[in-house]
DNA sequence: ACATTGACCTGAGAGC
DNA sequence: TGCTCTCAGGTCAATG
């Protein structure tokens, strides 16, 4: 699940659980999620500190400690963020406060790392990281910038994390469904008006997608994320039928109606 | 330099 | 009930 909107979701709910709380220790589960980090220096990096800020960077986050260091949290394909009294069945690191609940990253299939680092700014830079797409200095010119000079299909490039941070599988089959292009489109051939289609519908259903989520309310009927099923009628347009293929390696479900790929 | 593919993990759900 | 099979929303190293 955790692309870029379920992860400012689990921003705002690690700020809501951990902020300002004294941290009693940690506990690591299973070592096979410590990205570059031991369990012990996550204790000695967090235990007596308090977290005081939090930051995202697409589907990366960071919460910075009162002791200078930052904890560092990816959640791969099955990684969540559980605040409660008890850790779930498959938490593999656990946050334990003075007082007030424990805070447990869950994560099944292990994808997911947790990791401690001196400044989130220079992980960026390291990862090589695109620029988040809800960031204020992300503007149409930017992402235009993003594209030229690319090849392949446009799938592949929005879901590419240096190209843009945060866009993954789902949420890139929304956009261009909802802009109506062609998922194997190629980027080189995509039109200006195409472009900028894809850059606001990209802004509008993340901003959409983050509020809904935080209201634990389902994004409205019409969105292919609420309906994806091979031979379903096509929810936007009612024309077509929803087509599941692989496209980049990953499952994929458009519309081949509505979503054009010659002219787009 | 860039795009594409397979491997990494484990469990849920479908089908028999 | 229980077995087997397929599939999963991410990333990285290796390959083309």
């Amino acid at each position: 699940m955790p692309e870029l909107p379920e992860v400012e979701n689990y921003r705002r709910r690690f700020e809501s659980c951990a902020l300002r709380r004294r941290i009693a220790g940690v506990e690591v589960t299973d070592a096979r999620i410590l990205h570059e980090t031991t369990e012990r220096a996550l204790r000695e990096g967090l235990a007596g500190a308090r977290f005081v800020s939090t930051r995202r960077h697409g589907k990366h986050l960071f919460a910075e400690a009162t002791s200078g260091a930052w904890l560092y949290l990816h959640f791969g394909m099955t990684g969540d963020l559980y605040c409660g009294a008890d850790p779930p069945r498959f938490s593999r690191f656990v946050v334990r406060f003075v007082k007030g609940e424990l805070l447990a990253f869950e994560d099944m299939r292990l994808f997911g790392r947790v990791g401690l680092l001196s400044d989130p700014d220079s992980f960026v830079a390291r990862k090589r990281l695109g620029l988040d797409p809800l960031d204020e200095s992300f503007g149409r010119t930017r992402f235009e910038e993003r594209l030229t000079r690319r090849r392949g299909s446009i799938k592949a490039l929005l879901m590419n994390q240096a190209v843009i941070a945060g866009l993954g599988n789902l949420w890139v089959d929304e956009i261009l469904f909802q802009s109506g292009i062609d998922p194997r489109a190629r980027v080189e051939r995509l039109s200006g008006p195409s472009r900028r289609r894809i850059f606001d519908a990209m802004r509008r259903i993340l901003r959409l997608a983050i509020a809904r989520q935080e209201s634990d309310r389902p994004m409205p009927p019409h969105y292919l994320i609420e309906n994806r099923t091979a031979g379903a009628a096509c929810p936007r347009c009612g024309a077509g039928n929803l087509r599941r293929t692989v496209i980049a390696g990953r499952t994929t479900y458009f519309c081949p109606v509505h979503q054009l790929s010659s002219r787009a």
